[in-house]
DNA sequence: AGCCTTTATAAAATCGGTTGACGATAGGGT
DNA sequence: ACCCTATCGTCAACCGATTTTATAAAGGCT
């Protein structure tokens, strides 16, 4: 059977004898169909299959307003940290019957500006940011916050925003990190905070504070190192392993070190070979997020989880909501959704001899 | 400013005094335009500027039939192989104002045809099929030839299939990671092969065959195994891991090893340090296709380097080339584009002592 | 003067659906 | 006999553009 050329509602409609309204009303359930008798419905529908009938979406979104498409954002899409949130994200967009349009900003602030607008011009039902990393322009949220479609910040939290987020627990992750190490009986932890530019930063910090304070452990200000800012999330590893190697050049011992993320914490695996230590054995390391690496590494990295699948599946849902909600004229409640982290222990940590 | 009410071509057509025939037809710059005075365009773009007009994509693709979007399938986006693939292809699509419609088939089959369905019903212009990995079932590929979207296939080739793909030279890119080694004066190599499935291993091998007949460096049938099929891309690090220790186990000594890809090399090295050998002094490890991890890892991996970027890159300007030719009636043709490997020379070989 | 071409713009058709208003018929109630 | 309502559909407008065709005036040519 050919497929070359394109069947119309109209051909549905001529095939059956019935008028193109009628075809569409059946074929949707809308609320007349609820007059329509069964076999009238079921020769429109077979009349539909035998013509391998698809309605034509472009048509459909124009005339009803509604385009079944929850535009993407991703910063930066080789970004390790982004594709399983985009999976996650996918996947439950999917099961809504809603295709994803999925953007890449490169890290550009022009670039997200384009394709913000392409998106709003596609008319996009909802909006899912996908940001880790790039300390994103005020002036682009404002842009975000001001358009008519609800919007979602996956990955990282805006206190002073108003816009809904999912993020993880970075403080009680950070905490559960460092309480790791000194239930191994670490006391000597050197630290690679992140750049301060990031809220997570911040955050994970305060965690540690925090658990140093309630475990009345002293952090030894000269073995805290941060982060330089960069946009490029590749750039942890060679500022953890430069970073790394600074702390060991000053002579003083620390047995453990937690790093700012996964990247730092691999830069850090990299200056402790280098200098001929061994991990675990002579120093112990520590990281954050869980990304794809972190398993493979030699040895493979004890890490902090961020459940990026469940985040973007979250995320998804969140949108979806405040969708049904504008739907139903209802109004859009702002969410900030801090979901929990996850201790993932396995060979670069090991309690101290 | 307000931005909440849409605006239309009418009502810039209102706006300036002209109809939104000639508004459209001066926007567009069609060639009735050619009849229209300087001065009546000058009203018109001014017109549609202040008022912030955006042709609403949906009703210019219906009506044009041309949708300005090509599809992207990815058969697993959590791949790190993909991504900078995708980044390529994005790139090349945006500098050519086409957006590109990214979906992930997330190594399903079902989600492969029901995505295609999909980005068909949304009238793209061209589909690239990013798949390094899943045995793409054949019926899949013939939906897509006989489909009248031009497409290309990224990444993997098809010998026996009509359709256009873009891949690295895996025979050649083979051949130089054993020379390499063999020129760094090693001539105990063990090797992981590749699925049989996979195309690329049959390639690959064919690349270290020849070169090991032009060296006259004698291959050991008891050094060589491979790994099992499978679907998920993480799992060869396992195998990889597992079959090492194979290798390792059998007193055959080797002092170098090939692996299939860079996953398998990752896992080779967890293998050799578990048995307390040092990657390079003891044996040299050298992978294939360079993935983000490869940098990362302790020590660092020599690789074969797919130029991943500018496989996207090149995949996207032939499916423009394509879509172009359709345009213009012109037919077709059939591109097979092998693209050169590069050799990466890292930490994890070393000239034999 | 009559006709053709070029110039400048508008009206109308079209893309492929959805949707609100309306028509026609039949049965029920008063 | 008259109105009302439930049932089963259709008509025509509409979404917001593009594109084809039409119109009208001006200029050029014989």
């Amino acid at each position: 059977m050919g497929r070359t050329e394109v069947v119309t509602i109209r051909d549905v409609a001529r095939e059956c004898g019935y008028s193109a309204s009628t075809v569409s009303i059946v074929l949707n359930g809308a609320p007349l169909s609820r007059y329509i008798p069964g076999d009238t419905k079921g020769r429109i529908e077979t009349a539909a299959k035998r013509l391998g009938y698809r309605p034509n979406p472009l048509a459909r979104s124009l005339r009803s307003q509604r385009s079944n498409i929850v535009g993407v954002m991703v910063i930066d899409i080789t970004d390790p940290f982004c594709t399983p949130i985009l999976r996650g994200l996918e996947n439950a967009l999917y099961d809504a019957n809603y295709l994803s349009l999925i953007t890449d900003a490169h890290n550009e602030p022009n670039r997200f500006e384009r394709y913000l607008e392409m998106l709003l011009d596609r008319r996009v039902e909802g909006l899912v940011v996908v940001a880790n990393w790039l300390v994103t322009d005020i002036k682009l949220l404002a842009d975000l916050t001001e358009c008519r479609v609800p919007t979602v910040i996956a990955g990282r939290s805006f206190e002073n925003h108003s816009v809904s987020t999912v993020s993880v627990d970075n403080e009680n992750g950070a905490s559960m990190a460092l309480e790791h190490l000194y239930r191994l009986g670490h006391r000597d932890i050197a630290f690679l905070r992140g750049p301060k530019a990031l809220s997570s930063s911040g955050q994970r910090w305060k965690g540690i504070r925090a658990f140093a304070q309630s475990a009345k452990l002293q952090l030894d200000s000269r073995k805290i190192l941060e982060l330089p800012e960069s946009l490029d999330p590749n750039s942890s590893f060679e500022a953890g392993a430069r970073l790394t190697g600074e702390l060991l050049r000053q002579e003083k011992g620390f047995t453990a070190l937690v790093a700012y993320d996964d990247m730092t914490a691999l830069g850090a695996l990299r200056a402790l070979k280098k200098k001929g230590l061994r991990v675990p054995d002579d120093c112990s390391v520590i990281g954050f997020d869980d990304v794809a690496q972190a398993r493979l590494s030699v040895p493979s990295l004890t890490t902090v989880r961020q459940p990026m699948e469940a985040m973007g599946t979250l995320s998804a849902g969140m949108v979806l909501d405040a969708i049904k909600a504008m739907d139903e004229k209802q109004d859009v409640p702002l969410v900030r959704r801090k979901i929990p982290a996850e201790l993932v222990v396995r060979e670069s940590t090991r309690a101290l001899k």
